[in-house]
DNA sequence: CCTGTTACTTGTAAAATGCAAGTGAGTATA
DNA sequence: TATACTCACTTGCATTTTACAAGTAACAGG
């Protein structure tokens, strides 16, 4: 639990590994997300999640060059957390978005 | 997602459930515990677990009065966040204890 | 009285975070 | 051929959070 929660117990890692289980990939979509992270920690848990192998940067475009993330098997894996932390809220905590609700925004993409 | 975060996103946290899942109570077990929480952190996050009916304080003596804090039902119900995680640990992080020693131990309080 | 235990609180240095502004590569527009 | 614009960051700095150490208060036992 200690070693896991290193790598991703703090406030904005697991938001991210959301945002890529939705679709989002690229530094902007991940910076407009509704709780706003700040530049510099985007940055930094991005490279921090691709030295711990949970993403990878793939370029999705040349002319100009650009690249998106994208989980590993290792960051898709993380989806029982995520949905295990999904049903909690559902349960216990006001105005959060259902599980179906999230399926089917998984299933749109 | 985000709300469930704010309450369970840092390093801490799920530490000292995980504590309360395998049976210690007292603020001195906690401490005890192989992390080494800092003891100022310890007493507010036990408040701030108390403050969202996580955990309850309760008298386990009298003479000297002393309580312990247990999981409440909402508590209890972050288990399948916690079996998540260690999921997880088993299969990409080293140096985890199995699923299997965890329920032993479970089993064994 | 003196010592020990439990459950904290307080002070402070170090580290992480949040915010704003700036950078550089490349593209599109006037 | 300047000028502006987008994307993906980096840098600087104030604020907040964390970590570590020390201190405190209530009570008990010898």
């Amino acid at each position: 639990m200690s070693c896991v929660l290193d790598l991703l117990g703090d406030k904005w890692t697991l938001l991210l590994v959301r945002d890529l289980l939705l679709g989002k990939g690229t530094y902007t979509e991940f910076q407009r997300s509704p709780e706003g992270i700040p530049t510099n920690i985007l940055a930094e848990r991005l490279k921090r999640l691709q030295a711990a192998d949970i993403i990878e940067k793939l370029p999705y475009q040349e002319r100009p060059l650009r690249y998106r993330y994208q989980l590993t098997n290792k960051g898709r894996d993380l989806y029982p957390v995520l949905s295990a932390m999904i049903d909690w809220g559902n349960r216990y905590v006001e105005g959060t978005i259902s599980r179906a609700e999230i399926e089917a925004l998984l299933a749109a993409r």
